[in-house]
DNA sequence: GCCAACGTTGGC
DNA sequence: GCCAACGTTGGC
């Protein structure tokens, strides 16, 4: 396969403990390392689905620390197994069970993901979140290397712009400056607040972590250029028709065993 | 097939 | 634990 028929995702996972029905729902970087390859089950999201059926073997993954302290990208995996039904949702014991769906008509599907490495510098959502809304202007001397057009494929991507979504496409661009960012740092100089930033588009997401910068006097660039382009290849193709009417309690309702169809309490 | 109400996601 | 955002439900 050629780097340019390659596809990038994102995909969510939970690394704190939850106890739900009785098990534990947490997923971190360390248990996906641990584990290595593991089907990932759970998702009960037309277009999270949609999105794992476009998925091919050996297509990246950048995994993504939900719901906890300190969101953001902790490592990256591959595809090694593409789509097959979620099996869980036919059990009638697992939590997953959805009895709406049959075998000879199957409704959630799921991929095998396989763990490839930590990312060296944990990339905090909030940091992302600066840099999109610092898109108009130069990057932070920390991190020059990114450039404008990678500060414009981050402010692109659905990660920023609409946050819910458990399996998320990712441009080239945004995979090759995550990696980098992961590899590279550059940003421990800087201080995470805690205040919203003034002026944002965003009523509630806008409350992100203010990032302050400390001169650094002698800077030039550090070397590393990105070559990114904008790439608007966001557009999830989504066309989840309602098929059937479930309440969502019915079917996420369900204690995802771990990552991303996100779970709720017992009902 | 529109859209208001509802319920979940998930950052803070 | 709060609550904005937004996907889903279901009445019409």
């Amino acid at each position: 396969m050629t780097s340019t028929d390659r596809k990038y995702w994102l995909m969510k996972a939970e690394p704190d403990s939850r106890i739900v029905k009785g098990k534990d729902v947490k997923f971190s970087v360390d248990d996906f390392e641990a584990a290595g390859t593991t089907p990932w089950e759970g998702v009960r999201n037309f277009e999270a689905r949609n999105l794992m059926k476009e998925m091919s073997i050996g297509d990246k993954i950048l995994f993504y620390h939900s719901n906890c302290k300190s969101p953001g990208i902790a490592g990256f995996a591959e595809v090694s197994r593409e789509a097959y039904p979620d099996y869980t949702a036919w059990d009638s014991s697992h939590p997953y069970f959805d009895p709406k769906t049959k075998q000879d008509d199957p409704k959630w599907f799921m991929i095998d993901a396989t763990f490839l490495s930590r990312a060296q510098y944990f990339v905090p959502l909030s940091l992302l979140r600066h840099v999109a809304d610092s898109a108009e202007s130069d990057p932070p001397d920390e991190f020059a290397y990114i450039g404008m057009d990678g500060m414009k494929a981050v402010k692109a991507m659905p990660l920023v712009t609409r946050g819910r979504l458990s399996v998320q496409r990712v441009s080239q661009e945004c995979w090759g400056i995550i990696q980098m960012m992961s590899e590279k740092g550059g940003w421990e100089e800087m201080t995470f607040g805690k205040k919203k930033t003034s002026a944002t588009k965003r009523p509630r997401q806008a409350a992100i972590k203010n990032f302050r910068v400390k001169p650094t006097p002698t800077d030039d660039n550090d070397g590393g250029e990105v070559e990114a382009r904008v790439d608007t290849s966001e557009e999830l193709d989504v066309n989840p028709k309602k098929s059937k009417k479930r309440k969502a309690s019915d079917v996420n309702a369900e204690v995802p065993l771990r990552r991303s169809a996100r779970t709720k309490k017992e009902d």
